[in-house]
DNA sequence: CTCGACTCCTGTTAGC
DNA sequence: TGCTAACAGGAGTCGA
């Protein structure tokens, strides 16, 4: 579950490798590595190499070296971060509320003793050396109206597929699109170019909140829908059972009544 | 190019 | 009690 709000949180925790030398990596779990990426490439491009920032497209963190390398980290769905052993975030939705270091995929060793790792149970996340960020559409929360329109509300797919399409804009999970489309009182379903521009703009106003919301509350799960979202949950707006469907791949949750 | 269907990963939980 | 099957969702691949 972690979207683009934990990816923020991650983000600010991951400052704290700024500044600190790298004295090792150990990506020994060869399936987290992605896209030609390996322990040897990792150790030729990063060791002895200093951290000196960090950045976030979407879901996608990107930690910045001295030598100009950039070095991709995912998450999935059930990924953590922890530097010198703490995380930002206790544990996630969806996901283990143990904790076991057998569970780290990754992990950076930093010259002053200290180190940043992946604990992820599924194995859905990954770590990418020079990741490919052109792929990626505009981040979620600072996206334009005009791009927004643009690259969202177009087309006949249903409008939350488009919102969990990574390439259109990045950062939207299903958590995300289903308390955004909830608050605006947009069915899931809708044909993402059919939608009025008054709802494009409700659309657009309504994900800058739930972002700030959710980010103020402490996750994704924060929203008013989620403790709705279960079998025979109840709209929080309206009282109505809500409709429990699969739109755009996903388990989705609307309220059949204010949602049209 | 677009888009739905399928696949991957594995801990948790519902149900028999 | 112990087992199995369904479920969770991010993301890549494939074929129409």
């Amino acid at each position: 579950m972690p979207e683009g709000v934990e990816i923020e949180y991650y983000r600010r925790a991951a400052d704290r490798a700024i500044g600190r030398e790298i004295a090792s990596i150990d990506a020994s779990d060869t399936w987290f590595t992605k896209e030609g990426t390996t322990q040897e490439s990792l150790d030729d491009a990063l060791v002895g190499e200093i951290v000196i920032g960090t950045r976030r497209i979407g879901k996608l963190l990107i930690l910045e070296l001295g030598n100009g390398a950039r070095l991709g980290l995912r998450f999935g769905m059930t990924g953590r971060i922890l530097v010198d052993g703490k995380g930002p975030i206790e544990y996630l939705e969806y996901s283990s509320k143990r904790n076991e270091t057998a569970w780290d995929r990754f992990t950076m060793f930093f010259a002053d003793g200290g180190d940043l790792r992946i604990r992820d149970p599924r194995r859905l996340g990954g770590v990418i050396l020079e990741p490919d960020e052109g792929a990626l559409g505009p981040d979620a929360f600072t996206v334009a109206p005009k791009h927004f329109r643009t690259r969202v509300a177009v087309g006949p797919v249903a409008i939350k597929a488009r919102l969990l399409d990574q390439s259109r804009v990045a950062g939207i999970g299903n958590l995300i699109a289903d308390e955004t489309l909830w608050r605006s009182g947009i069915d899931p379903a809708r044909q993402a170019g059919d939608l009025s521009d008054n709802e494009v703009k409700k659309l657009h106003r309504h994900l800058k909140r739930v972002l700030a919301d959710f980010v103020r509350d402490g996750g994704s799960h924060s929203g008013k829908l989620q403790a709705s979202r279960v079998r025979g949950g109840c709209c929080p707006r309206c009282g109505q059972v809500l409709d429990r469907r699969e739109v755009g791949g996903r388990t989705t949750f609307s309220c059949p009544h204010h949602q049209a």
